[in-house]
DNA sequence: TTAGGGTTAG
């Protein structure tokens, strides 16, 4: 039983200001203290005079959890203020914003309070086009000509940016400098992830180096967006651009630059960072040394990476995943369930990414049944939805035993949208075990999700060239031809006597 | 004019 941690023996105003403000923090984190809270309220509504900060600040502590929201919403609401408190609280709950759009509607009067909230309750709730017609409408309204300023024009920043509508974007940057609102810098922020968002990564830098201040955060969003669109060797030069600027690094920023590190698999820089986050404080999150972990397995050094793991004081579960995807990806399945042993032994739960990582080393290790165990437990056991992935790698592990009419059905009754690591991985086993109408299937699916890959036609090519169905093998190298996916030199189709040797790469 | 609204890194 827990005891009360918060008892209510308050009479004045000033005491109850007092308890609101020590509550408050203990009724987002918990909602054990709701009974509190509507003590709180209670003897609020007692108090003679009645104040209206009073009862908008126990509007607020009340609107603050879930669980006393409908404490909040039934009290009285003297002005706007009380209305904004309530229609940013609806904004903030999960399918709250039906209900604050109607919250919206009726009030008696918004200011830029409620333009703000109700503009980014659209964005957030993936209604962008709403938020950015609402921002145009509070423009239009009358009386409310002064409501825009950086609150509201960094809301509709956001629902620019969500609409991935870089013209709507633009005219509210042009707005904020024409009406000098932007001297903050949060708009600065928001207009620079606007711009990124909307796939003008260029346009984001320049408002990047107009920014009046750049702190850690700023920097590393601006280095993530170089490599979120593979700009790794813009977004590394930026990185060192920031250690010369005398900008202490922080585990986010460590992590993105060792993710982009294993991405373009640039061990030489990623052992350079390593040796940075040694003499750091802030190297020491686990959340970054996961990210070590991921770098040097995914360079193939498992050696390192298991070290790291092992000093890493507290891994958590991207930690172990980590190791256990390392092992897998690396051809060491039998260590990758070793570690997955460990894992679970230590009363950690697996995450769907886990299981990615424990499904392929079932089939990099051709355990089908064990692979196949594991799958249905992530349903059976862990309630985890099934996803692409985890289906991608079943298909993977059956098809590459050769349990072709297993995969079929699986693939059949799918309950999620296959996605192109499924079909690969269906195709991979079909050039091993020589299935040709699998291996047109699977092809036919690639060619919908990724028409200029050149990797299926030629794994194609190679499945019929190894059956010799030679007319089949022209037929799909005249069509990348025709498509102009890949410059095909001649020789590297050659034919010698009945045989076509497929290359699987040309200069 | 106290109370309520806005941003960026995994």
């Amino acid at each position: 039983m827990k005891r009360p941690s918060f008892s209510v023996s308050v009479t004045t105003a000033s005491q109850l200001h007092d308890a609101i403000d020590r509550l408050l923090p203990l009724l987002r984190a918990d909602a054990s203290h709701a009974p509190a809270a509507r003590a709180l309220a209670a003897a609020a509504a007692s108090l003679r005079p009645p104040s209206t900060l009073l009862s908008n600040r126990i509007l607020h502590l009340l609107s603050s959890h879930p669980a006393t929201l409908p404490d909040a919403l039934s009290l009285p609401r003297p002005d706007v203020c009380s209305y904004n408190t309530l229609l940013a609280a609806l904004a903030r709950s999960p399918r709250g914003l039906a209900s604050a759009r109607a919250l919206f509607d009726r009030m008696p009067r918004r200011d830029h309070f409620s333009w703000s909230a109700i503009v980014s309750a659209h964005a957030r709730h993936g209604q962008p086009r709403a938020a950015l017609a609402l921002y145009k409408r509070m423009l239009r309204e009358p009386g409310s000509a002064g409501a825009d300023n950086e609150f509201t024009a960094s809301s509709g920043l956001v629902a620019a940016a969500a609409a991935r509508c870089v013209r709507a974007g633009r005219e509210l940057h042009c707005h904020v400098v024409r009406r000098g609102i932007d001297a903050d810098a949060i708009i600065w922020s928001a207009l620079a992830d606007m711009y990124a968002k909307c796939g003008r990564v260029d346009d984001a830098r320049s408002v990047f180096d107009e920014m009046p201040v750049r702190d850690v955060v700023s920097w590393t969003a601006m280095v993530e967006r170089y490599f979120d669109t593979g700009r790794g060797s813009e977004g590394f030069r930026l990185f060192v651009h920031m250690l010369r600027s005398g900008v202490r690094p922080n585990e986010f920023t460590y992590a993105g630059v060792l993710r982009a590190c294993a991405e373009f698999t640039s061990e030489k820089l990623g052992r350079q960072v390593h040796g940075r986050m040694a003499k750091s404080r802030a190297g020491n999150s686990c959340f970054a040394e996961s990210a070590l972990v991921h770098m040097y397995s995914k360079c193939g050094d498992m050696g390192t990476a298991i070290c790291v793991f092992e000093a890493t004081p507290k891994p958590d579960l991207v930690s172990w995943t980590a190791v256990i995807s390392g092992f897998a990806q690396n051809g060491q399945p039998e260590e990758a369930l070793c570690y997955f042993d460990m894992f679970l032994r230590s009363g950690f739960r697996p995450d769907h990414v886990t299981f990615v990582g424990v499904l392929s080393a079932c089939a990099h290790a051709g355990l089908v049944d064990k692979g196949l165990e594991v799958f249905h437990s992530i349903k059976d056991e862990y309630g985890i939805e099934h996803t692409a992935d985890h289906y991608a790698c079943v298909i993977d592990l059956l098809s590459r035993s050769g349990q072709f009419e297993l995969a079929e059905q699986m693939i059949n009754k799918i309950s999620v949208k296959p996605n192109k690591f499924l079909w690969a991985s269906l195709l991979g086993g079909c050039r091993i075990h020589k299935n040709i109408r699998l291996a047109r299937w699977a092809a036919e699916a690639l060619f919908e999700i990724e028409p200029e890959n050149p990797a299926t036609y030629v794994t194609l090519a190679n499945i019929y060239a190894s059956v010799g169905l030679f007319d089949e093998v022209e037929n799909v190298r005249q069509i990348m031809g025709s498509k102009g996916i890949a410059k095909i030199p001649a020789s590297s189709w050659i034919e010698a006597g009945k045989r076509v040797h497929v290359f699987s790469g040309w200069g």
